[in-house]
DNA sequence: TATAAGTCATTACCTTGCGTAACTATTCCC
DNA sequence: GGGAATAGTTACGCAAGGTAATGACTTATA
C-alpha cells in the first residue's frame, strides 16, 4: 500500500488495522449523525424504515428476523418499524407459507410508490456531497460500501 | 471504473452516484448500530466521548463549539458530553485566552490513560474483522475513512 | 462610546430509537 | 407426546440527541 503525499499526516496511524478501526468508528459514527440531520424534509419515515422499504424493494419479501439481522436491531425494534410502516399501508403482513411463527412482510404499492419518491429525489444531501467528490473517491466509497454493509452483518461477535 | 464479475447483481445500483448515496447512507446506519452493540465492556465511555478524547489526544486542545462540530452534534449535546468526562477528570475546563465565552476543553493525564488504554485493546471487535479482511479490501477502507470524515463535516447544508 | 446584533456555552425540557425481560405461539427433536 | 428451541410480540426503561430559551461576552455600528 502506498500513500500519497498530501495525506494529512495525522492521517498516518491509519496504517495500521488498529489505527483503521479507530478512524473508522469515529468516521461512521460522525457521518451517521450528519445523515440523520441532513435527510430530506418532505420524507418523515425514519432512516430505518426507508432501510426497510429499500430492502423489501430490492430484495422481495422478508421476515421480520431477516430484517432485524440486515438493519442490525432487535427483534422488538423491527416489529416497531415494521407496524409503523404497516400502520401507513405502506407493507403488509402475511403469514409464512410453511411456518406459523414467522411472519412475512410485503411491500404495497404505496410503500414502492414511497421507494420511487426517494429514490427521485435520493438523498439530495449526501448525493450533492458525492458529486463534489473527484471520481477517484467516488470509486473508493462504491467498493467500501458493501464491505462496510459486510461488516456490520459479521456472524462474529466480540 | 470497472466491476469484477462476483459482484452481487443488486449492488450494481451503486454504479450511479445516487445509488450509491442510498447504499452508503444505510451501510453506514448498520455498521454503526453494530459498533455500538460490540462496544468493549471494559469501557462504559459511550463512543462519542471516546470520539471526543481522542481528538483533544491527538489534536490538543478544543473549544466545546469545535468539539461539537467535528462530531457533528450541537453544542448542548457536546456541553454534556464534555460535563460527563470532566466529572470523571478525564478533561478540563479552561477559560479561553482573549474570547471569554469559550471554553477550551483539554485532556488530562487520566484522560490520557484512558485512551491509551482504548488503544491498546483498539476496537476489538472491528479490528478483528478488518484482520479478517482481504487486504485490498482493508485498503479500500483505509482511504474510505478520511473521505467519510469529510463528508461528515462538509459546509454545505440541504 | 453606547448600544444593538451576533456568538458561545449552558440550562431545562422533550423526542426518539433502541434495548432487555418476559410472554405467547409455533415448530423441531427424542 | 413432551421438552427444548425459535419467531414474534408486549411492556417497560434508558440513553443519546434535539430544540428553545437564557446568560455572558464580543463585535459592529451609529
Amino acid at each position: 500500500m502506498t500513500y500519497s503525499n498530501d495525506m494529512p499526516i495525522l492521517d498516518k496511524h491509519v496504517r495500521s488495522t488498529a489505527g483503521l478501526a479507530t478512524e473508522l468508528r469515529f468516521s461512521v459514527m460522525r457521518l451517521r449523525r450528519r445523515l440523520v440531520r441532513e435527510r430530506h424534509p418532505d420524507n418523515d419515515l425514519s432512516l430505518t424504515a426507508m432501510a426497510v422499504l429499500w430492502v423489501l424493494h430490492g430484495r422481495g419479501d422478508q421476515t421480520v428476523g431477516a430484517l432485524a439481522t440486515r438493519e442490525q436491531v432487535r427483534p422488538p425494534t423491527m416489529t416497531r418499524t415494521v407496524t409503523a410502516l404497516g400502520e401507513r399501508g405502506l407493507v403488509e403482513r402475511h403469514d409464512h407459507p410453511d411456518d406459523g411463527r414467522q411472519v412475512v412482510v410485503r411491500i404495497t404499492d404505496a410503500g414502492r410508490a414511497v421507494v420511487l419518491a426517494d429514490a427521485a429525489r435520493r438523498d439530495r444531501w449526501l448525493s450533492m456531497r458525492l458529486e463534489e467528490l473527484p471520481s477517484d473517491e467516488r470509486d473508493i466509497l462504491r467498493r467500501a460500501a458493501p464491505i462496510l454493509q459486510r461488516l456490520a452483518e459479521s456472524e462474529q461477535t466480540l
